[in-house]
Order: C-alpha cells, then sequence, then structure tokens
DNA sequence: TATATAAGACTAAACGTTTCGTGATTGTAG
DNA sequence: CTACAATCACGAAACGTTTAGTCTTATATA
C-alpha cells in the first residue's frame, strides 16, 4: 500500500499551470477567474492538501502553540488548556499540550521539547519560576511566552493570574465575620507563587482585624491530596485546635474532606470550612461547600488572546500582567459563632 | 532581535566537515572519533539543534501522534491521555492533544486537523463511531489508528477498552444479591458504544436472576452532569420507585449525587447506590460511594505501546482488541435488604 | 609491493513549499 | 498607434535536512 501524497506539483502539472501560481492561489493571491476554477477543481479532483511541514519550513512558522502544564489530571489545568485551544484553533493554532508532573526538571525537558518542535509561542502554567533561562532565550528571540496562574520574579513576560491574595483575604474574612477565632489555613509550598499570595492574604486580613497569628494554625502542605488529608487531621489534633479552616487548592480540599468525613467531624458545626477550586466537587459534599472559585474559562481565553496579539506582532504594553478576580461562594459549610 | 538559526551548515563550516557528515553524526552514524569530537564541541559551541521540520520534510515522519477525545475537562480522558503522553515522549514522539467537546462535526474537523498536520498515527476516543471514513483512509495509507474505550462496527482497527458488560452485570448482580428487587440504572446515550455495552449487563444479571425488567426502571442520559441530576430526580419521583440504582458514569454520577444530597435522601437507608469511574469523588462524598472503577493507566499504555508496535510496521494480529477488566470497589453506599 | 577491502567523507539531489525577480499579456491614456 | 502601467504567470532559488552513490584513504592480504 504506497501512500501517493499530492502536491502542489501534481496539481501544477493537472491544470498546465506553474507551481508558484497554484501556491498564489492556495495564499490567497489573486489568479485569472478561469485558472481559478481550474484550480479549485483540480485540488479537488487530487484531494490536495497543502504539506504543512514543507510550508512550515519555508515560512519558519508551524502555526502550533506549545501549552506546558503541571498535570493533565488536574481539571484546574485542563479546563484552562481546553479554553485555550479553543481560542486558537480558531485562529489556525494548533496545540502541542505536555504535562511535566509537578516536576522541576520534566518542565525544563519539555519546554525544551517544545521549542525544539519550533513551536510559535509558549503558553505555560510554570512550575517555581526556576527556570527562568528557557523563557528569556524564547522571548528574546521574539518568540512569545505567556505565564499563566504564577507570575515570575525576573523575568518581563505577559502573565494571566488571578488575585490570590484577595481571595484568601476575602474567605478568611468571611469566617472572622462569622465570629471565628481560630482559622486553620492549609497552603500549598512555600516555592510556589500562589502559595505564598494566598498566606500573605491569610496573614493580612489577620493584622487588618488585629487578629494574633497562631503559627500553629499554618499548616503548609504540597497541594497534593494526601497532604490535605494529613494536615486537617493535624490541625484537629493539635491541642487549641481551629473552628473553621481554609483550605487553598483542589487537591487538598479534597484530601481535607475526606478526613473530615473519616472522623465523622460534623460541617459547619463543628468546623466551618472554606475550599477552593472546584464548583462540582463543592455540591456534591455535605454540607455543599463554601469554596473560592478561579474564573478558569477567562484565564484560558486572555492568555490565548494575548498570545495571539504577540504572535501578530503588537508588542503594545509588553509584560502585561493581568490579575483576574476570583469569586467566593458561600454556602453550608460554615457556621455563625455566637459572639 | 534577529533569530540566528544555527543549522547543520554552521556546524559544518565550523568542523572543516561536509553535511552528509554532520548529519551522519547526528543519526548515530560512524564518524572518526575526532570528528566526533570536533562536530561535539562545534554543536555545543554553536548550541545547535536539528531542525525537526526540515527533517520531517525529509524523513515524512513528524515523530508526532494525534490523541483525540471527546472533553479535555473529562479527568477519564486526560487520566488516560496523560499516560499514554508518559509512553510516547518515552519513545521520543511528542503528542498533539485535541478535544472535541462531545461534538460529532468537531470531531471530523479535528480529526482532519491532526491528519493535516501529519501525525504518524491517531489515538481517538471517538464520539460515536460515525465518522469511519476518516479512519479507514488512513489505515489504507498505513498509518496506525487505535481506538479507544469504543469499538466501531465495520472498521478494522486496533482498540482498547474495558469489559462494559460485566462491570454493569457485576454491579447490579451484587445489588441482587444484597437484595434489591427494583434496580434504577441511569444509562447513557443509545449511539454512544459503552451506554449500550453497559445497558446489556443490566439486562442480562436480571434475565440470569430471572427478574423481570421494568423499564421505568430505566434511564437515558446523555453522560452529562445535568441529566444524571434530573434522571435520578425522575426516578425518585416514579410511582414505585427503586431501592438501588445504578449510574453508568462519572459526570451522571456527581448530577445524580447532587440530587440526593439536594432531596435528602439518606445513603444507604433510603437508596443504595453504585457509581461510576472516580475514586476520590467516592472517596469525599458521604457516605463514601460504592464504584466502578476503570483502570485508567493501563488503558492508556496499552494504546500507547500498540500504536508504537504499528509504528515500526508490526503489524502481527492486525487488529487486536483489547478489553480490559473494570473493579467494583463496594463501599458504604450499599444496604443489605432483609429478604 | 601490489591488490582487495573496508571505513569514512563527500557531492549532489531530493523532500514540498514560498517568494523574488522577471516576462508576458492586457488595458488605458495620450 | 505608441507608451506605459497594471495584472497575472513563470522560472529558479531557497528553507534545513537525509541519503544514494562516489571518491579517498587506510588497512589487511597475498
Amino acid at each position: 500500500m504506497i501512500t501517493i501524497a499530492t502536491t502542489i506539483k501534481d496539481v501544477a502539472k493537472a491544470t498546465g499551470l506553474s507551481i508558484a501560481t497554484i501556491s498564489k492561489f492556495i495564499n490567497g493571491g489573486n489568479v485569472l477567474d478561469n485558472n481559478k476554477v481550474l484550480i479549485e477543481n483540480a485540488i479537488k479532483e487530487l484531494g490536495f492538501k497543502v504539506n504543512e511541514i514543507a510550508r512550515g519550513l519555508k515560512t519558519n512558522k508551524t502555526m502550533t502553540i506549545g501549552v506546558l502544564i503541571p498535570d493533565l489530571k488536574n481539571i484546574f489545568c485542563t479546563t484552562i488548556v481546553s479554553n485555550i485551544e479553543n481560542v486558537l484553533i480558531q485562529n489556525g493554532y494548533s496545540t502541542i499540550i505536555c504535562d511535566y508532573k509537578q516536576n522541576s526538571e520534566l518542565e525544563k525537558m519539555k519546554f525544551d521539547f517544545l521549542v525544539n518542535k519550533m513551536v510559535d509561542g509558549i503558553i505555560t502554567i510554570p512550575y517555581d519560576g526556576s527556570d527562568t533561562q528557557g523563557i528569556q532565550d524564547l522571548l528574546s528571540k521574539n518568540i512569545p511566552v505567556v505565564l499563566i496562574d504564577r507570575a515570575i520574579k525576573g523575568v518581563s513576560c505577559d502573565t494571566v493570574l488571578v488575585d490570590n491574595l484577595n481571595a484568601s483575604y476575602d474567605s478568611v474574612e468571611q469566617l472572622i465575620v462569622k465570629g471565628h477565632k481560630r482559622i486553620g489555613i492549609i497552603c500549598g509550598p512555600e516555592n510556589i507563587f500562589t502559595a505564598g499570595e494566598r498566606l500573605k492574604g491569610y496573614i493580612r486580613v489577620h493584622e487588618d482585624y488585629s487578629m494574633k497569628i497562631d503559627d500553629s494554625l499554618i499548616k503548609k502542605g504540597d497541594y497534593e491530596i494526601e497532604s490535605g488529608y494529613s494536615l486537617l487531621n493535624e490541625l484537629i489534633d493539635s491541642i487549641n485546635p481551629p473552628t473553621a479552616i481554609f483550605v487553598t487548592n483542589y487537591e487538598m480540599t479534597l484530601g481535607a474532606i475526606m478526613a473530615v468525613n473519616e472522623r465523622n467531624i460534623k460541617m459547619p458545626d463543628e468546623l466551618s470550612f472554606i475550599g477552593f477550586d472546584n464548583l462540582q466537587m463543592a455540591k456534591i459534599v455535605k454540607p455543599s461547600l463554601s469554596i473560592v472559585v478561579q474564573p478558569m474559562e477567562l484565564i484560558g481565553e486572555t492568555a490565548a488572546n494575548i498570545l495571539l496579539r504577540r504572535l501578530k506582532g503588537d508588542m503594545s504594553n509588553f509584560p502585561t500582567m493581568f490579575r483576574l478576580k476570583t469569586e467566593l461562594i458561600i454556602r453550608d459549610s460554615i457556621r455563625e459563632l455566637a459572639v
């Protein structure tokens, strides 16, 4: 079985026109009307499709964008990617998606991999911002890069993220307003950008309300299920346990809820709870969970659009930082304490 | 800022060797030892990276695999994809992931898109098997295609799926054994392969246990959250409601649980429940959910490996169908009825 | 020493496009 | 009727590789 790929040359032969003319037609150039129909027919007849590889070699454009995320199994990431892809494909770009499994070395490998694939641009949720070199190199070659979710210090790069600090501030404030004095927080790892910001929000709202911060209420996890589970247990088992708790990402919220269920802790009577990120999960938990929701659709679209602008050579306001607002959804997992 | 991409030509010039020799070296051919170090140094010095596009043009291989799935936001899909990607990248292949948002037309578009991108092979979870032409064409050009999760009638194609019938059979049998006589099922759409198989399992176990089938207990949804929600309500509101219920995919399980919570139905006392697919979800629901789990890692790996075999030209046992086993995890959502 | 053989390097063509510079044809104005 | 411009078509080079075929050199054999 031999693949007979039909090329521009075949179309030229079939129409009696030159290769250059066919190429011109394909790329929207002007050709005589009767040649136009001639070419159109021949293309249909022969089933001609332009060879994107050959074109890429000539134009130095692959019309392909690399998307690099921490984890394909993370619904937060994939939802964003899904929206990125929507926008890009409408603009003729395809997407190569890679994940680096929360591993800094793998991240570097896959980044290089994408560069090697000659992508026209990269959108990434970086890990801890330790690999600045790859990004810098790309930018200096005029290949646009857009950062999502996590800014990187010292890198001038378009960035799309949410207002983590105030997301956290508002959540904890909500608990304070409802009379809670001892509020636990389960944070992410210190080297992750969002974790730092979310912790800052917690600290600032305590300051603003003149509440002393008890370090034993601040637990640092790794954004994975397991640590949500164990840190919730730690908090509950501590000498002076919190009456409310704020968990700062989806996976750890999952883990924390598992622990709550396992210990048969009554929400919200025995513990008030605010989680993060996944609306659907929040609904199937009983009682329904109060939760911080990030605008994932908007994040994806914003990132894709700024990238498209850069690809067109529009470098106005470079670098831009988009700070999107989160939403705090209050449901049944918070108890109002008598003052 | 001008991009000075260094090519094989530059390396040739720098070393005083010919282009052919450099190419040979790059591709693992034999060159003199001193030339070897010469080339290695020059490559490092110049930062040379092989231009995959040019190479692809020559070799007719892009070392890229297209992966086409119904939805990037579906954790079942992305987990499989993640595992596919693991295997492929270890073998030097990259992955272009597309989703078609459960839309048959979009599916066709994206499929063509991947073909156009000159992928070396495609792994897909097809929609309802209505687009056989594209797959046939590809196969006849010796470009391997692997189907996941859903077989397509009349297409000779390697396929990786689970034993849906027995997954369903075993689940419902479990409920029967525990004394349930009226068991509701929330199925997927008729045109989807897995939905048909899962319904068959429900019917067969009823036959084997000589239980009459009540059509009012069989509800057909669309595999989306909303229909899980509304169909559970329908079942409960029916004249003679079931004492147990089996929901046949993840999204509908989510929806059904939302309805259960909303109506304050006590599980398992008022309703026994078996769901589908997502282990973590099953754990955060209270009481913990009994559930059918698919071997997503294995599915992905199996699909990637059979594709790799085909890419190497090994067409033994073509087409092969891999039927993987599901696991039924029993937890607290099932009540044993007194007989 | 002459010859056969092998190993390595080289030349040049090819992959399927795009694009530049030029040539041919037609239409328009003087 | 000539001169000029405008329109479209064409030939050929180029993009960065791979690879078949040939040439050169060194080594082993007789």
